[in-house]
DNA sequence: AACTATTTATAAGA
DNA sequence: TTCTTATAAATAGTT
């Protein structure tokens, strides 16, 4: 996209290769940043070099997509220890996750220490209360939009 | 870059979102096998529309090349998903895993409905009380064994 | 690292 | 949704 048009195959000058790797890499991940941004999109982008450096890209958390790519439901399901991806889903199939995952669960428990269960309880706790939390947060945003709608009216 | 420049953040209609999510989408892959081919680069993309559907680009095998990735010399090792794999591991880094976790979950709690959160919650108190079951249980367990050794040395 | 002639990508319109 | 087209952006070769 140039001075002149080049073919669509490895190009043989490893210096020519280099620069055009440099400038090229440069615009893919500034065109995934800006699709992640413009569309709400969740990208992760991981490039290695010919000579085998890496360079990385993720609008998020790198190890959530990769996760939520391997977990997709048409994706291979290698591990069953996801327990976090319900955006978006059927009530239903959130629910046989919770009781997949409780399974799994209950299995990976057999082999734990008593230190290791009371850490995991802990753990579970926390999380408990940051959902406690962001429902309290629903509610309280709720109520205030009400209390806007019942300002305006009156 | 077309008929009019955009500004650099989320597009607030829906329908214009997903037109430029799908036109730009598209020549971001394109971008992507581009690199490869031409520079003789390894490319794996990832992308999840802002409505959870997958769209993938791996210029060899994406799991080889994730694996690379993760393998990598100076990529950290956060591992969020898997936080029933602690024996024998580093407390602190434990304690990292599920500080991770939390603020994984914060992340995707944000999307949900008050009906999702309530799910949650249930599960998430299912989830602990099996733990607690199990530690109950573990702690029966010990107490038998510390029984018999009892009665075997009276 | 900068430049610039061209090619490409794409925002808006049809 | 697909095509068209004016314009923005990317970039191949050059300096």
């Amino acid at each position: 996209m140039a001075r002149e048009k080049i073919e669509k195959k490895r190009i043989a000058n490893a210096s020519a290769r280099q620069m055009t790797f440099s400038k090229r890499r440069r615009g893919l991940f500034k065109k995934a940043e800006e699709l992640s941004i413009l569309c709400a999109a969740d990208v992760a982008l991981v490039v290695f070099s010919s000579t085998g450096k890496l360079y990385n890209y993720s609008s998020s958390s790198m190890e959530v997509i990769l996760d939520k790519y391997v977990l997709y439901p048409s994706t291979i399901q290698k591990d069953g220890q996801q327990i976090l991806e319900f955006e978006g889903q059927d009530p239903k199939r959130i629910k046989q996750q919770f009781e997949d995952a409780s399974q799994d669960l209950r299995e990976e428990l057999e082999g734990l220490t008593l230190k290791d269960l009371e850490k995991l309880e802990e753990q579970f706790e926390m999380e408990l209360s940051c959902i406690r939390s962001q429902k309290v947060e629903h509610l309280v945003k709720k109520i205030n939009e009400l209390q806007q709608k019942v300002t305006t009216y009156i």
